[in-house]
RNA sequence: GUGCUCGUAGUUCAACGGUAGAGCGCAGCCUUGUGGUGGCUGAUGUUGCGGGUUCGAAUCCCGUCGGGCACCCCA
């Protein structure tokens, strides 16, 4: 057999960091469903034309085709999504007359991209996406929920402090026509470079390749500086004398998204003016989250308002939708050790075995055990009680339950061994219960996250 | 795709031209049916692969494959 090496950017987990990703998935589910959000699977395969449409030509697609199609065979362009907006988009498309608007969805999957993986950058990975899509038009009062359902869910794990940075596409357009520019997606891209390379080199940029006036680069630089946690910024925005009838809208949504969502959830929520996004099909809110003290990885947390998520001749669809990087923040976890699991099994017990003989005992005290919601297994062999006793620990198993002897000395019911205390009891099996936190592997924050918070407010 | 860097035991790493080693882990015993601590003993390698230089290569050179990081882009 030929040496097998790991697939860089193919993540594989081991059982304890699959119990900490499944830990995120259940929550998600909870939280989005807790929200009215329905479950939504679109298949891993889309026409590669498609994909394109939305974004831009040089996606990084994995393309899909049969071993053995032949030569002359149509090649039928098909790909592995790459993100799940653009199948979403068609799927409400193609089922649109089965479907109730709003429509609010959310769709946990794996996405494939080709790019060259690093620290928290996968080539294959899960996303969880909740979009709300409307028929027609599409309420605003979608982009303050949509940043609440998202600090929800991460307020609800066991991880550092997240903050949703929040811009809005209305504010930066109109702020750039105000002070002159045509074309307002260079100077958004341009802005979105501040972090990598800096202002110097970014208003160089805005003069030389958007042809901005060095007074109007300067604006839209110092209005990138601006950041609030409540709706201060628009002050701030003012105060560099820009007018502008678009400006105007988005400076009272990214007000509204600000408080209205802080209002829910304090602290959840910061307006960031600096927040650019590639993705050209953003019209109003965009979103991106930091974790506290993990800048540096990127963001786990993304999504924005788009007017025209999907449209035919007929109909548009307007939505707004946030995806959680679930594989990022996941690899974040274990990568820098923020988080710890109780186990990495899902049994809270192993039922020891005497000997063989008496295997049928044993099996019979799992039953019990299991029809009461207790997870648990049997010993795999009659070893030495010692030998069975670490094999529960090595897998962090908390109990091992001691079936009664059938030895006329031994003369005992049966028993249930804490084997971390030490401490064994006897114990019913028609009523023992192990307590709540050792029914399922827990996972805990190894961090203090209260302070942690303190200091990024 | 481009650049930089790294591939040695299950794992983390040492040896930097002269017989491949240590910690952790693993197995056994001390401990004859209740683990963890401690003590003793033991097993494990085509040094990623291929070629070259050399009396001699894990070590130097070339190639190749793989990993990591940066650019690009994004969760």
């Amino acid at each position: 057999m030929g040496k097998l090496n790991k697939l860089s950017g193919f993540p594989e987990l081991l059982p304890s960091g699959r119990v900490i990703e499944q830990y995120i998935l259940d929550a998600a589910r909870q939280v989005f469903e807790l929200h009215g959000y329905l479950s939504l699977e679109t298949r891993a395969v889309e026409p590669i034309d498609h994909m394109q449409r939305s974004g831009e030509i040089d996606k990084e697609i994995y393309v899909l085709r049969r071993l053995h199609a032949s030569a002359e065979e149509a090649d039928p362009g098909l790909g592995l999504h790459f993100d799940l907006t653009v199948p979403f988009a068609r799927y409400v498309l193609e089922h649109a007359a089965h479907l109730d608007f709003p429509l609010r969805r959310y769709q946990i999957q794996k996405v494939w991209r080709g790019e060259r993986p690093q620290e928290g950058r996968f080539r294959e990975f899960t996303q969880a996406d909740i979009d709300v899509v409307g028929k027609g038009p599409l309420a605003f009062h979608h982009e303050i929920e949509m940043a609440v359902v998202m600090a929800t869910l991460l307020a609800s794990l066991p991880i550092p402090p997240a903050v949703i940075q929040v811009n809005n596409r209305k504010l930066a357009e109109g702020f750039y026509r105000g002070v002159g520019a045509t074309d307002t997606q260079s100077v958004l891209r341009a802005i979105d470079k501040l972090d990598k390379i800096g202002a110097d080199r970014v208003r160089r940029l805005l003069e030389t390749e958007t042809g901005l006036t060095p007074e109007a680069a300067a604006k839209c630089i110092k209005l990138a500086s601006i950041r609030s946690l409540d709706a201060s910024f628009v002050e701030q925005v003012r105060a560099l004398g820009v007018t502008n009838e678009l400006l105007d809208q988005g400076l009272s949504e990214l007000a509204a998204v600000v408080t209205g969502a802080n209002a829910e959830r304090r602290g959840s929520v910061v307006a960031d003016l600096r927040i650019a996004r590639g993705l050209d099909y953003y019209t109003g809110t965009v979103y991106e989250t930091q974790l506290v003290g993990f800048e540096s990885i990127g963001s786990i947390s993304s999504g924005g308002r788009y007017d025209n998520l999907a449209s035919n001749d007929k109909q548009s669809y307007p939505g707004v939708g946030i995806s959680l990087g679930v594989s990022r923040l996941v690899s974040i976890l274990i990568g820098k050790n923020l988080v710890s699991v109780s186990r990495a099994v899902p049994s809270a017990v192993l039922v020891a075995v005497a000997d063989e003989a008496s295997r049928g005992a044993s099996e019979l005290v799992a039953r019990q055990l299991r029809a009461r919601g207790i997870p648990c297994e049997v010993a795999p062999s009659a070893d030495k009680f010692g030998k069975q006793i670490q094999f529960a620990d090595r897998r962090g198993i908390p109990y091992v339950w001691f079936p009664a002897t059938t030895d006329p000395e031994g003369a005992a019911g049966d028993t249930v061994k804490d084997i971390r205390s030490g401490e064994q009891v006897e114990a019913d099996v028609t009523r023992w219960q192990p307590p709540p936190d050792d029914l399922k592997p827990r996972v805990f924050s190894n961090v203090d996250t209260s302070t942690a918070l303190r200091e990024s407010l």
